[in-house]
DNA sequence: TGCGATCCAATCGTGTGCGATTTAATCAAG
DNA sequence: CTTGATTAAATCGCACACGATTGGATCGCA
């Protein structure tokens, strides 16, 4: 028998994924960001400079992806694009003194975000974590 | 201080929803479907004649973006999409012969997706269960 | 009955995601 | 050295998502 949407595990993570986006996106078009380029951000805060393959294994995503992302984020002024000297296969991406500034900016963020979630810091974990272990569980070996 | 991209609710709703779509995708392929195609079908399949605002309530979609993927399904053969004769604002998609024999081939994919999530079905319902109220927190009054 | 407000779907432009391929740089083995 | 394999990013094409707007159809109320 087929399942309903409702009773499936990929609708739900969907629809709470796009759900969640819908609240972050009016707070970061305010700093003129989108929901990737946020993530990119967060990525780029924890640890400056990493290469384009580094960014894709901290977000999953692929270079074809990231390129024309980080492209746009340059356009803006927000990160620099170098090929690292050492092996020029790689590209670097170092924040700009503009995209070090938006940290601040976006540190109220996460607040307003788990306010939003009305769950108790445990609970959120909790299921944070089981996600995460649903995912990692469902990548391709690694 | 601002949190790492692993500590955040909202990168784990990302990720793991675009690791379940990896999975999913290359298994849906086989039978010509796209990700968002399949979540229509499964909505269409639970009740068949729904309107395109029925089916945004459903998948949680607007019609910027469900017009244009129904279109490829009805360029596909899968779905009809008619003006309702009671209210011609309304648009109703109904499923061919194509698009109902589809069900058939697609029923063994939850089974292959509940495997690989390797949980025992109450942890993954509760898992989804979770998720799902998250969601509904974070959607807008309604 | 008329006419403005509301509702529904469609359209348009921009920004992701990703499969498939390409280009350039580095590595490895002889 | 050199040449074939591997690796890293970039490129290309297509299909979502979504904010903003538009065009018809229906509703509400004087």
């Amino acid at each position: 028998m087929t399942p309903t949407l409702s009773q499936m595990i990929c609708f739900a993570l969907y629809s709470a994924n796009h759900a969640m986006q819908r609240v972050y996106a009016p707070l970061l078009s305010e700093l003129g960001l989108t929901y990737p380029q946020y993530l990119v951000l967060l990525s780029l805060w924890q640890e400056d400079g990493q290469t384009v393959g580094a960014l894709g294994r901290a977000l999953q995503l692929e270079s074809n992806t990231l390129t024309p992302l980080l492209k746009r984020m340059e356009a803006q002024g927000l990160v620099t694009r170098t090929r690292d000297s050492a092996d020029e296969r790689q590209v670097r991406v170092t924040l700009t003194a503009a995209g070090l500034a938006l940290q601040a900016q976006a540190e109220p963020l996460s607040a307003c975000i788990f306010d939003r979630c009305a769950l108790p810091p445990e609970q959120l974990a909790a299921l944070r974590d089981a996600v995460t272990a649903l995912r990692d569980q469902l990548r391709p070996d690694v």
